[in-house]
DNA sequence: CATAATGCTACATATTTTGTAGCAAAGCTA
DNA sequence: TAGCTTTGCTACAAAATATGTAGCATTATG
């Protein structure tokens, strides 16, 4: 359908003909491991490797990808440190940061159903 | 790896093999067209095809597969209205949804680039 | 009762993700 | 400075997921 990989606001992605970009987030967030990618650099400065570790040893493919969809999309860099959140990955991660207590909540509820 | 396909908090998911809530969330939101659907049916009850329309004319399939996950985590649920968000998808909405303003100045951002 | 809309399954094809191997470059370390 | 080790990454085949199309059984609706 849309062999073009990175998702860009206001180009076709996944969900979006017009390139809403709530949408083209959600397209690059849904794709495998982002979200635990971004969840992890908050934790600080991470290498290659250990993002991969980390990751539930994410093959090295899929992780190469996302840091090229990330780092286009300015929400990760790579510094001397390692691979970090850019300032729009800080922001988007304190966006996400409440869904950790909450799914929690959420565990516990449908534990007891 | 895990061909057990229903993300299910303590069990093994993508991202951790203790199945930790908040990694159960991102493997279920990390599937195709799964945030999609939460994200229209806030705008209340919607029937199978329309949902269908809404996300890019999703596939049956793969729509079927996302609506049986998120029913079974008890986060969408079938009405006489059609399909709709259950409490707990409602409050989960409500956390997503401030990713939606960010989201435009996102793309703004990186279009200034 | 006929027609249309709805929810869904089947199934082949296409796309993504995984897993393993391994290589080139940079950083210690003796 | 010669030899490890770590790091970032590519190649490629196999496995898992998603798509697209057809179509069928039920349930409204006229």
């Amino acid at each position: 359908m849309n062999s073009n990989s990175q998702p860009i606001p206001g180009k076709p992605v996944r969900g979006s003909k017009t390139g809403q970009p709530i949408m083209v987030i959600f397209d690059l967030l849904g794709r495998s491991w982002s979200m635990g990618i971004i969840w992890h650099l908050n934790n600080g400065p991470s290498t290659f490797r250990k993002l991969q570790e980390y990751c539930e040893n994410i093959s090295p493919t899929t992780l190469n990808k996302r840091i090229k969809e990330l780092t286009i999309a300015d929400l990760i860099e790579r510094t001397v440190d390692g691979y970090t959140l850019t300032k729009q990955g800080l922001e988007l991660f304190k966006l996400i940061h409440p869904l950790g207590k909450w799914a929690k909540q959420w565990a516990e509820d449908i534990k007891n159903q």
